[in-house]
DNA sequence: AGTTGTCTACTTGTCCGACAATATTGCCAC
DNA sequence: GTGGCAATATTGTCGGACAAGTAGACAACT
């Protein structure tokens, strides 16, 4: 039985903490990152933050252009469409060949259980659980690239979060019962049935994440609480088109 | 309208030349790339050389541990089945949306045109219009991640092409035929049967692929010239773990 | 024999300092 | 203000340096 260790290296190691940042909104889309800032702040010589910054670069968690100094991404109303319909897309199909089996993924069954205890307990913070009861299905076909894919998408929806700092109406009600109704498709064989409520589910939320992006759709889109404060919001439609 | 140029930096370059090496063969699976060598090679600093081997580790062309050189990654069957599979996960949803529309991409029909003509013209280069016709139906749908992702996949098969160096047995006139029926399919609205049709004629292609790299269905593997020599097969398995 | 220790050669990981090319900013003249 | 220019900031690349890790060979030990 081979057992693994990791060793991380100082590049590793400055690329989770700035990864962790941004996804925490510790460093909010847009935020510029230069190599000397980030080389004193953990104090590193330029060429090891150099090599973070690429690798985030090439995550997609940083943008950059020649000899511009990389920014933190900002995902605009077309990405948040793109990344849902590509979500679709995946997971309808893996959907399906489990209705095939009527295989239902243990993972995905707690996952579910947690946003409904979470939301009895008056909590919203059911992100984490959401995305655990979709990569569960996802993850049980076995798939190495399947899963990859569809978690660097996972990965870009959180994106999202940290840019709407936590306002966000999904109701979990909702949420749950449209998993349970998923989940019992899929038990009852049904891929058709499974797939259009699975695109069903995942539309309102695009649609609803669009909308709080500040996407065509909905014209009049309600900013509930406040514009988030010190955040220029409009300025990043700009950078869509580069 | 806007015109795009690029300029292109070294490690640009270098990047691009190696992956385009180790697409058409020069660069074997499994050979060994040393910082040093590339900087001398091409006569550039190393930490040029190291950036540039860096992103294509990140890509998956290369792959490489803490302190231990990069080599030419190499694709065993298990990697095969993976891709096909998420192929087929990807492509089948993308053809039902295609089917619901009756849309059939012209870029598609014309790549199939084509195979059909080399193969009358007795060639059998058929990977890349093969490619094509699949290609332009995901590209169909406009999803950049989408796109993104199964270009990704598309990439992974042309590297397996160049392990086998040529030799393939997929007969062009199967090929354009299950094509020809595909795009009939989509055309008339038949989306189950367009993704059997797909699903079917990808798990042929999958399954030769696999005998081709000696797979288990046929269990004894031939090594025609040599057996990867000094390359543990298996051990890139270990990696889907980090 | 088989295990363990040591040596050497090679390679990677990280640092430093330097300089040209390019981008940004601020200022000045108009 | 607006255009243009100079000063500044930042990136892209270079070369050299050294510690740390890896691999293979060979000797020593049990």
């Amino acid at each position: 039985m081979v057992r693994h260790i990791v060793v991380t290296s100082v590049v590793d190691a400055i690329t989770e903490d700035l990864r962790e940042q941004v996804v925490n909104g510790e460093l909010p889309p847009g935020s510029p990152l230069t190599e000397l800032e980030i080389s004193t702040r953990y104090e590193v010589a330029r060429s090891s933050a150099r090599a973070a910054i690429e690798r985030l670069t090439s995550e997609k968690v940083l943008v950059r252009r020649n000899h511009k100094t990389a920014r933190v991404v900002e995902l605009g109303p077309d990405d948040v469409r793109d990344i849902y319909n590509t979500r679709i897309y995946l997971e309808s199909e893996v959907l399906r060949r489990l209705a095939g089996l009527r295989r239902v993924p243990v993972s995905s069954r707690t996952a579910n259980s947690e946003i409904a205890e979470l939301w009895r307990g008056g909590s919203y913070q059911i992100v984490d659980p959401d995305m655990r009861f979709h990569t569960g299905l996802i993850d049980s076909v076995d798939s190495a690239r399947t899963s990859a894919a569809y978690h660097s998408l996972a990965f870009e929806v959180k994106l999202c979060m940290a840019q709407l700092q936590g306002r966000q109406a999904l109701s979990p009600q909702i949420i749950v019962a449209e998993h349970a109704r998923i989940l019992e498709l899929i038990e009852l064989g049904d891929a058709d049935g499974a797939a259009a409520m699975l695109d069903e589910h995942l539309s309102r939320a695009r649609e609803l994440l669009v909308g709080s992006l500040g996407g065509t759709p909905g014209p009049e889109a309600e900013w509930p609480s406040s514009a988030a404060p010190g955040a220029p919001i409009r300025e990043d439609a700009a950078t869509a088109l580069r």
